[in-house]
DNA sequence: CATATGGCTTGCATCACGCAAGCTTATCTG
DNA sequence: CAGATAAGCTTGCGTGATGCAAGCCATATG
């Protein structure tokens, strides 16, 4: 979203959380990517939100091409917003935050769940190298290897 | 922090969201992580963010367990800011947002290694029933089983 | 024709943020 | 030991983002 950038920042965690680090963006992420919600209303009232931060939200969204609009009846304002593959892949962030959630501050509402055969999907740091799940106290960063270009 | 919540959310992320939800938050939490910034002066220059703002942030962070302040010297507002454990957690956040970045809007400036072996550390969705990784598309919610509580 | 519904826009008040300046207690320099 | 420098703030002020209420428009419904 313009205006809330983070000049000088070359970083991609900086970077995604110029497209949804603002206030109630995850939050309608998570109602579409896990209440299936595509209503400008639905998002409403599961949020509260004001409704002109609401419609900036989604235009936003929009924008950075993270949901996608479409008109479905005679009225072209009244649109279903969808999650583009870009936004639905946004689910690690939501599920990271959550297992957090849980962990640190109680157990939450939900769990969840593979739909293929109902296993519980856990998000696991693991190292390629060995293939052991990894501690969050042994992960540390480097610099990209620099390759042709 | 208060003064920026979701009321009426119950949601493990909505929680989780407001302590790191605003601006800089998890951009201080970057730094401590993965530069091991401690010093007030090290955010300050990593970041250009306001000072009024900074200190507001770090105490918020020390005020909510993410962060411990140790004095180190003889000023006791010359403190060291050191993650504790419920803050390094916050780890598989920042990295589900570093690949979403590097995915969808460009590859950042580094990688994550395991630091025993030096391999390739990714964050995976796995189903904890067949034991695949799972595909974001695959992955619902459901009502958190209700248990002796 | 009156009312309801969905999806907004507009206006206004308030709050958070960005910026510059200044303050305080060390420590360093000549 | 005077003056400069540095770290870590606080304060004041302007601007922009947010929250809230009201209103509007087109379609659907009775």
């Amino acid at each position: 979203m313009l205006g809330k950038t983070y000049p000088g920042q070359d970083c991609s965690a900086a970077r995604a959380l110029e497209l949804v680090g603002e206030r109630w963006t995850l939050l309608l992420l998570r109602d579409a990517m896990f209440r299936n919600y595509v209503r400008y209303s639905q998002f409403s009232e599961s949020l509260g939100i004001a409704t002109n931060v609401l419609a900036r939200r989604l235009d936003g969204l929009v924008a950075s091409g993270l949901m996608e609009a479409r008109v479905t009846g005679p009225r072209a304002d009244h649109r279903e917003y969808h999650l583009t593959q870009k936004g639905l892949e946004m689910k690690p962030i939501i599920m990271a935050l959550t297992a957090w959630g849980d962990k640190w501050l109680g157990p939450g509402p939900v769990v969840f769940r593979h739909s293929h055969d109902g296993g519980l999907v856990t998000l696991e740091p693991r190292c390629s190298q060995c293939r052991e799940p990894v501690d969050v106290g042994d992960i540390g960063v480097q610099r990209r290897a620099v390759d042709a270009r």
